[in-house]
Formats: structure tokens, sequence, C-alpha cells
DNA sequence: GCGTTACGCTACGTCTCGTAGCGAAAGCCT
DNA sequence: AGGCTTTCGCTACGAGACGTAGCGTAACGC
């Protein structure tokens, strides 16, 4: 009975966050008001202490919860902080401002925002350097964080194209290659100046950003038709 | 005599490796072997553990040192690491191919290259996320690792401006602040393919990030002077 | 009310941290 | 050669965080 097949029998939440509710429904339910209260005192947490310095215990207290009880619900600190991340970026909107150049800069403001933020800075770099050696964990920020942002650049390119900004694709191969190029490109970016670089995603810099790239991407969809 | 004046007394390095040699030139020298064989050591670490579970003890071990010693040469983890990581970039190179495009090919993917080993991956982002909340620590990383890179970007530009590829800067502050946004552009879209989207930057990828990148650029090149 | 599950609390062994103190080694200088 | 200065290896230490176990109690469904 030593823990050789079954690795993981804590009732930790894994990816499935709700999910569970089918298998156990008997018993006293796990108070979300301690859930929302331990991502809010996590995040509190990051921007006192950073990534570093954050501790579990910290938490807790901060929350108004034991120890333990934490130590039920999350695996680690890296999915605590993921979770306590990921709740950041819920406000993300794709504004219908008419023009994919004001789409583009619309949507990098917000995402510039959030990043700005010092509990999103330290806590999601932390984690995204985590998930190197972590595949449970890189998923988990792709589900929860990534693909979030991922669909408002495919709902603003199908804008486009309905308003003809942008021609459509040839095939489903390739829209699928340009969407994660314009993806990391825009995401990238922003990351970089922000956290790399230490300088501010203001006005200026996205207008400039975003002719690089509308241009780039007219420039390079006039060539793919003509050839 | 506490230490309220001088609360770093401890002889670590700071930013400044060689510089304390006109300081002090009496008594034992510090051991050069030592040096290269802590940060080979902290490399192999962070292959093996990654960053969290990598220990300064562990280190130390590896390196055949005491661990008292690594502590009199670096303030910390974060110091260490930095270090460790950019004697990886050393090899960083503008391959002068002739062309612009294959400029900037030739610089992403030897760029790629390096990110894409375990042990630039898990560290640098690391410290990255540790520099938020640390201006020195920031500032360390800014020397030892995003200027060598940034120059790549200058000369690059300077060279297809001398081919005609690029026109001329109008003034000095548009120029440097188009070599900042081609930077985070570069290095931004290259960490962020790697790191989160976690797909390998190919040769595939990195055609159509440089057609994207040079056609926008080209053109909002040729609208600056037309406009 | 009864079974089941979550909760708070305490206590514990383990690990890492960062520092202090010592004697010995390795250089420069006269 | 002898002395001076700094580094090195080693040991030991208190502090703090980790993650877990065990217990009694509280909250829900049937």
């Amino acid at each position: 009975m030593i823990s050789l097949t079954a690795a993981r029998e804590t009732p930790v939440y894994g990816q499935d966050m709700q999910s569970r509710s089918p298998a156990s429904r008997t018993g006293r339910p796990r108070s979300a008001t301690a859930d929302a209260a331990i991502l809010a005192a996590t995040r509190e947490a990051l921007v006192e202490l950073g990534w570093s310095k954050l501790t579990l215990g910290d938490v807790a207290t901060r929350a108004g919860v034991a120890k333990t009880t934490l130590y039920r619900r999350w695996a680690g600190k890296n999915e605590l902080v993921v979770d306590a991340v990921a709740e950041l970026f819920d406000e993300l909107e794709l504004p219908d401002s008419g023009s994919l150049a004001a789409d583009i800069e619309g949507v990098v403001l917000q995402f510039a925002a959030i990043l700005a933020r010092p509990e999103a800075k330290s806590g999601l770099m932390a984690v995204v350097a985590e998930a190197t050696r972590d595949d449970a964990l890189r998923e988990r920020i792709r589900a929860s964080v990534v693909d979030r942002q991922k669909r408002l650049v495919l709902e603003g390119r199908s804008r486009a194209q309905a308003r003809g900004e942008l021609p459509p694709e040839p095939d489903p191969a390739t829209a699928s290659r340009t969407a994660d190029l314009i993806f990391d490109m825009v995401a990238g970016a922003v990351v970089h100046r922000t956290l790399v670089s230490g300088k501010p995603v203001d006005e200026a810099w996205v207008r400039g950003f975003t002719l690089v790239l509308l241009r780039g991407l007219a420039a390079e969809a006039a060539h793919t038709a003509a050839g």
C-alpha cells in the first residue's frame, strides 16, 4: 500500500477546480469564501513580499484560515499563485472599436495594465519559470491565462476579416500558424517591454508597435495573395 | 558598532567582479578556478534541479568549494544565477550575411538556441521575475545579458542603413525609440514562443516572424518618410 | 440523528539559510 | 627567509519554512 500506483491521493484541485462536484456531494462542502480569501491574500502577499519571500503560512494567516486548509486545496506555491494571478485576467475584453488598429491598441493597453500590477509581474513570471520543468503547471497556466488572451487574437482577426481589413486565410494550417505568430509577437513584446526593459507601455509605444505589426501583417498578406 | 552605517561590509562582488583589483592587491588572491567551477556547477544544478530546488549548499558541493566561499563572492542565489546564465550569451554574434533579413534570422536563431537550453530557461526567467522587486538585480541583468543583445540590434540596423535597406533616422530620439521597439519585439517574441507557448523556434517560424517584422519596419519607414 | 467531509489547531522532523569562528594555505613585500 | 594580509575549508549554530500527522469540532445531505 505504499504510494506507488497512487502517488497523488491528496484531494488536491489539480486542474479540476469544480469538476469534483459529481464525485463527492456528501459531507461538509468546502467554503467558497475561503477560496476567495486565500486567493486575495496570495495577491496581497505577492505585492508586499514578492514571489521568493512569499510563504504559505503567511498567506494562510492573512486569509484567516489554517495552513492545513491551504494544503488540502493546492499542491504548492506554484499552483496557488497561478490561480491567484489568473483571476486578474478575467477582465480582459475585446473592445469593438471599428478598426483593427484600434482593437489591437485597446487589447494591448488592457494587457499592459494588468501586467503593470506588481502581483502580476512577480507572480506570473515566476510560475512561467517554474513551468519550464513542470508540464502540469505549464498546462495550468495555458488553460487559465494564455488561452484567455489568445481568444482575443482570434476574435480580433475574424472581425478584421469580416470588415475586409485582412484577407481570409487560405487554409486552416497557415491560419493557425499566423495566429500563433501574432500572439507571440503581441504578448511577447508587451511582456518584454514591461519586465525586461522595465519601461512603461504608454500610448506612444503602443501606437508604434501597432503600426509595425499591422503594416507587417497587411504587407505579408498582400505578398501571400500576390505570390 | 552595530551594522547601521555599514550594512554591507561583506566583500561581495556587487557589479564589480574585477574592479576590486586596485583596492586590494595584497594577501592571498581569489582562485579564478573556483569562480569558473562555481558558475559551471550552478548551470549544472539548474539543469538537474531547476531554480526553485537549487540550493547554494549543493552548488558549493558540486563545485568542490566550501559554502562559505560562495557567500564571500555572491550576495545570494539571484546574483549567482545571473552571472552563471550571462556566460551563455557570450557566444552571441552578428553574422554579416549581406541582407537585413538574413541578419535578423541569424540572430534570432542564435538567441533561440541559447534560450532553448534548460539552464537558460529556468534560470533567466526566474531572475527576471525576482528583478521586478530588486532594482540592483535588474541593473545587473541589463548590463550582463540585455545590453549584449541590444548591441546586435543597433549594429544590424546601422549595417542595413549603410546598405540602403533601411532609411537613416531623422533624429536621435526616434532612432532610440524604434531601436527599443525592435528589441522588445524580437526578444519578446522569441522568449514568449519558447517559454509561454512552449513551441520550438524553428526556421519556419523565424521566416514568418522576420517577414512580418521587416515589412512592418520598411512600410513604417516609407510612411514616415512620405508623411 | 447519522454518516461523511471539511475545518482549525498543535506539534513535529527535515531542510535550507546565512553567519561566526577557527586554523591553515597562498600569495606579496622587505 | 620571515612577516603581513587575505582567502580558503571546515564545523557548528539559531532561525525560519516546509509539508504532514493527528485530533476534536463544525457543517452539510439523507
